[in-house]
RNA sequence: GGUCCCAUAGCUCAGCUGGAUAGAGCAACUGAUUUCUAAUCAGUAGGUCUCUGGUUCGAAUCCAGAUGGGAUCACCA
C-alpha cells in the first residue's frame, strides 16, 4: 500500500504546495459498511488546503485516480476518504506475492535474540501456570523467529535450593524406596507428591510447637523436618556423595517426566542452564561494582546498592556471610549467557509477580556499564488464578499440565466421535487428530489473549470447541484441504476479472499476513497473530459459503478460487505454526 | 504507605502509533444443509468503553486525579 502513500503525498505537494512525510499519512482499512479497500483521513490536510474536509479528500481522491491506475474509484464521506483498488491489483497480489513461497519469510535483520522460558522448579511436576509460560515462551520464539531473527530458546532450571531438599527428604522419610518404576507414577508427580507431604507433616509439627507454646514464627523455624531438610542442603552444597546420588536420582525422575511434558505441549529448548551450575555466579560481579562504587559495603559486611535516585530501594546483592541471594545469581547468570551468545536481545518470559525484580536487575547491569544490559527485556505476563484464588503446589490446590492435557484430548475425542466425520481412521491416526485439537483448544485459548492481562480458569467450564477457538481455524483449515483434494490445480492463471467481495476481501486478509508477523514481533504478543489468524479463517468461511469452487461458473475460475482455497491454507497453517498449534488435513 | 499492572456487552476477550454508527465469540432467540466438511454461515437482542477533569477539529485510545481488583516493596527463589 506504499504506492498510494506516495502519491499523496505528491497529490499534497502538488496540489498544497506542502510538503509532508510519508509517516505522517495514516492509512487505514476501509470500515465494512463503505465502498472501499483503504481509507485515508483528510482532516490533518485541510490547514494545507484551507478548504473543507470534504473538498479535499475529494480533490486528492481525484489525483489519486488519475495518477494511478490500481485505483478504480473512490468516495468521500465526512473527512474520509475511500479508495477502491482495482480487483487486476488483488488478483496480482495472491499470484506474484501470496502464491509464492517466500510469502511472509521476512528477511533476517541479523539480529540474535535469547528467549528464556518455562525456567520450572524441579520438586514438582508443571500446572497450569507453567503452561501459559512454555506455550507464550515458544511462540514469541516462533514469531521472532519468523520476523527475522536467530532464536536461542533456553531453560534455566532451578534444580537445588532448600524446595527441592524438602521433597528429597519426605521420600527418605516417607517413601519406603518408591520409584517411578516400582510405582508407574510419572516421575516428577512422584516427587511433587513428597513435596506435598513434607508441607503437611511439617505443618502438623508447627501446630505442635505451637501448642507447646511458640509463636508462629518460632515454630516455623524450630521444627524438626525444616532444620532437617536445612541440614540436607547444607550437606548437598559440601558436595556430600549420598545427597548429590539421591539429588541426582530425584532430578532424574523428574526431567524424565518434564520431558513428557514437553512433548505433549510441544515445546523445546535448544540449551539447557541449571541453577546448580550457576548458582555461585556473580560474585566477580560483585567485586567489580564495590570497586567502581556502584555496590557498597555495610558495617555487617553485606553488600547493596542504592536505588532510591531511580525511585526504588535499596537492594541486597550479597549476604553478609558472603552467600549469594537470587539477585546476585540472576546478575552471573546474565553475564554468562551473554558470554556464551552474545546476543542482541535476551527475553526472559517470567510472571508479573517478578516486576520489580527484573527493573532492579535490569538497572544494576546498567549501572555496571555492561553494554548488553540495554538488550534485556523482561516479557511478563499475568498469573493463571482459578475461581478458588491461587494456585498453589504446596497445597495442591493446581490445576496439573498433564491431567489439563488429557482432559482436552478426552473432550476433543467426544466431540469427533459426535460428529463421525473420520470412521475410516487408524487407531493411531486417531489419537493423533484427539491430541491436535485438544492441544490446538487449549494453546489458542491461553494465547489469544494479552499476555500482560491475568487469566480466570474454570476448570468447570471446560473450554470451548466452537466459535472463537482453535478447533475453528483447525477446521477451516481441514475443510480447505477436503475441497483441494478433490480438484486438480492446473497452475493456469486466471484473467483479471472482476472479484466477488468475499474473494477480494480473502486476498485483502491474506496480505497483510506479514505485516501481522511484524506487529506481533514487536510486541512480543502472540494474541495479535492469533486474532488474525481467526480474522481470516472467519473471512474464508464467508467466501467459502458465497461461492462454490469446485462448480465454479468456469474452469478459470475454478482455477482462481483453488488457488485462492490454497494460499488461505498456506496462511492459516504457517499462522497457527506460530502459536505452535498443528493444523489437521482433515477432521 | 511507596511502586507497577489491569478495568470495554450477562460471561470471555479484540480494538495498531488518537479518526466514521465501539467489534468478535459464548450464553438466549430466529433462519440456512437433496449442493465442495453445519466444529459452518446469515440474522435478532445485548454498551454511560469504571468515574471526574484536561489536551484536540476529533478520545475506549494520550495526560492528571479518583475508585475497584491484582502484584510487589525478604539476608526466599
Amino acid at each position: 500500500m506504499n504506492f498510494i502513500i506516495e502519491s499523496t503525498v505528491k497529490a499534497i505537494k502538488e496540489l498544497y504546495h506542502a510538503d509532508i512525510a510519508p509517516s505522517d499519512i495514516s492509512l487505514q482499512e476501509t470500515r465494512k459498511e463503505f465502498e472501499g479497500q483503504v481509507t485515508i483521513v483528510t482532516f490533518p490536510f485541510t490547514k494545507f488546503s484551507r478548504k473543507s474536509p470534504e473538498q479535499t479528500g475529494a480533490e486528492i481522491g481525484e489525483y489519486l485516480k488519475n495518477s494511478l491506475k490500481e485505483i478504480s474509484a473512490f468516495n468521500v464521506i465526512k473527512g474520509f476518504l475511500n479508495i477502491s483498488i482495482c480487483s487486476a491489483y488483488w488478483i496480482d497480489q495472491l499470484y506474484t506475492e501470496i502464491l509464492k513461497d517466500d510469502f511472509a519469510v521476512l528477511k533476517p535483520n541479523g539480529k540474535r535474540v535469547m528467549v528464556e522460558y518455562s525456567s520450572p522448579n524441579t520438586n514438582k511436576p508443571l500446572h497450569l501456570g507453567h503452561v501459559r509460560n512454555n506455550l507464550l515462551g515458544y511462540s514469541v520464539a516462533q514469531i521472532l523467529e519468523a520476523a527475522g531473527y536467530e532464536v536461542i530458546k533456553t531453560n534455566l532450571v532451578n534444580d537445588r535450593g532448600i524446595h527441592i531438599c524438602k521433597s528429597m527428604l519426605a521420600w527418605q522419610l516417607y517413601g519406603n524406596g518408591e520409584t517411578p518404576q516400582s510405582t508407574g507414577e510419572k516421575g516428577d508427580h512422584l516427587v511433587g507428591k513428597y513435596y506435598v507431604i513434607f508441607d503437611k507433616e511439617y505443618k502438623k509439627e508447627i501446630e505442635f510447637l505451637k501448642s507447646e507454646g511458640q509463636t508462629e514464627e518460632e515454630a516455623k523455624k524450630n521444627a524438626p523436618l525444616i532444620k532437617q531438610a536445612q541440614e540436607l542442603l547444607l550437606k548437598w552444597e559440601a558436595g556430600d556423595e549420598k545427597v548429590i546420588d539421591l539429588w541426582k536420582t530425584m532430578n532424574t525422575w523428574v526431567y524424565d517426566g518434564f520431558g513428557k511434558t514437553y512433548k505433549a505441549l510441544g515445546v523445546e529448548f535448544d540449551k539447557f542452564y541449571y541453577e546448580s551450575n550457576t548458582y555461585l555466579l556473580g560474585k566477580d560481579i560483585i567485586d567489580e561494582g564495590l570497586q567502581s562504587g556502584v555496590f557498597f559495603k555495610k558495617e555487617d559486611g553485606s553488600v547493596w546498592i542504592d536505588l532510591t535516585e531511580d525511585g526504588l530501594d535499596q537492594k541486597l546483592v550479597l549476604r553478609a556471610d558472603g552467600t549469594s541471594v537470587y539477585m546476585t545469581q540472576d546478575m552471573g547468570t546474565a553475564k554468562l549467557k551473554y558470554d556464551d551468545f552474545q546476543m542482541d536481545e535476551s527475553i526472559y518470559v517470567v510472571g508479573n509477580e517478578q516486576d520489580y525484580h527484573f527493573k532492579v536487575l535490569f538497572l544494576i547491569l546498567q549501572k555496571l556499564g555492561k553494554t548488553w544490559a540495554k538488550g534485556l527485556f523482561h516479557l511478563s505476563y499475568g498469573m493463571v488464578d482459578l475461581p478458588s484464588g491461587k494456585m498453589k503446589s504446596r497445597e495442591g490446590t493446581v490445576v496439573d499440565a498433564d491431567d489439563l492435557i488429557a482432559e482436552m484430548k478426552t473432550t476433543a475425542k467426544a466431540q469427533t466421535e459426535a460428529l463421525g466425520k473420520i470412521n475410516d481412521f487408524g487407531e493411531e491416526e486417531k489419537e493423533q487428530l484427539y491430541h491436535t485439537i485438544g492441544m490446538g483448544a487449549l494453546k489458542y485459548f491461553l494465547l489469544k489473549v494479552d499476555p500482560k492481562k491475568r487469566l480466570l480458569f474454570d476448570p468447570n467450564e471446560s473450554v470451548d470447541f466452537q466459535g472463537h477457538t482453535g478447533p475453528f481455524i483447525q477446521y477451516t483449515h481441514a475443510r480447505i484441504k477436503s475441497v483441494l483434494n478433490r480438484a486438480t490445480i492446473t497452475g493456469m492463471e486466471t484473467d483479471p476479472t472482476e472479484l466477488a467481495p468475499e474473494e477480494r476481501d480473502l486476498i485483502v486478509t491474506l496480505t497483510q499476513f506479514p505485516d501481522i508477523i511484524t506487529q506481533a514481533a514487536i510486541a512480543y504478543n502472540p494474541g495479535t497473530v492469533a486474532n488474525y489468524v481467526y480474522e481470516l479463517a472467519k473471512t474464508y468461511n464467508k467466501f467459502y459459503h458465497e461461492h462454490s469452487i469446485l462448480q465454479a461458473e468456469d474452469e478459470l475460475v475454478k482455477q482462481f478460487r483453488l488457488e485462492l482455497s490454497v494460499a488461505s491454507a498456506k496462511v492459516i497453517s504457517k499462522a497457527m505454526n506460530l502459536l505452535g498449534i498443528d493444523v489437521p488435513e482433515r477432521m
